[in-house]
DNA sequence: AAAAAAGATGTATTTTTTATACATCTTTAT
DNA sequence: ATAAAGATGTATAAAAAATACATCTTTTTT
């Protein structure tokens, strides 16, 4: 059980975007902060801002910003965007399921239930939460 | 975000050798009922009995019975054996973690309580509470 | 107009993980 | 002895994830 590298990219990228205020930054400049390669942090802004997390401007002077206030950027929505496949069970996937007992069977049920467990603490936080001791993240940051 | 096919084996292993009480039960038997291959029930099976869930009989006659009542076979920890990875993060592997703001970061919290939180559901369950309907689920295994 | 800096996009490759299969044991009742 | 059952180790294949490369387009600056 795990989350994508591109997930936890992803929660990277908008915090430390949400670190500089309106400031632009770049995909470099996160890339370099946390030694991570270029090419991955872009293809993390291309989703991000395909889920309009975040606003990009190409050119000279272009860079990222986030598109909305952090307050309302829920930590579960991002997870759910960058996350694709949530097929816990392979009777969670309609189209492939073959498990004779599925008709009857609670598993399901129970396993649903705890993933709307999970979800339901990650719905409770957003990037707000995450940026509580801003100075301190950005110090770690080499800001 | 995804169990292993194997975890998902196990519970089924589990449920039908539920439903044969105190009888023995073959691995073959179990392979042509869900349509899976021996060889992979085989390694679930083998697993499950070093975790003390059933006890296996080699030999002619031979076979698989749980080792302990359903009531005692709880879910959460069925999962907890058969999934060996709960690395949702990379700062979770202490090992390879690279992440700089580690020190400060909030995100791992949050993920860990959302962690928590699914398993809390987990435990709540033991195999007793998915064999509730058992007659309707040896319907379905065709027995 | 040219150059430079930035993001956008598509594709290819590599690595890792997961799933699957094969071969060869050992055990035990008949 | 033989047959039926599980135990074990290893190998292969398939899928997914991670990584890299090449080539755009956009925009500002000179």
């Amino acid at each position: 059980m795990r989350l994508k590298k591109y997930t936890d990219y992803a929660l990277r990228v908008l915090m430390y975007t949400a670190t500089k205020n309106e400031e632009k930054v770049s995909i470099k400049e996160i890339a370099e902060t946390f030694f991570i390669s270029s090419e991955h942090i872009r293809k993390v802004v291309h989703q991000l801002s395909k889920a309009e997390y975040i606003e990009t401007t190409r050119g000279r002077n272009g860079g990222i910003v986030l598109a909305k206030s952090p307050t309302d950027i829920n930590i579960g929505s991002v997870i759910r965007i960058m996350e694709n496949d949530f097929y816990l069970l392979e009777c969670f996937d309609d189209g492939h399921n073959q498990c004779v007992i599925t008709p009857a069977c609670h598993l399901r049920h129970v396993i649903g239930e705890a993933m709307n467990a999970f979800f339901q603490v990650l719905d409770q936080y957003t990037l707000a939460d995450l940026m509580e001791n801003k100075e301190e993240l950005r110090a770690l940051m080499n800001q």
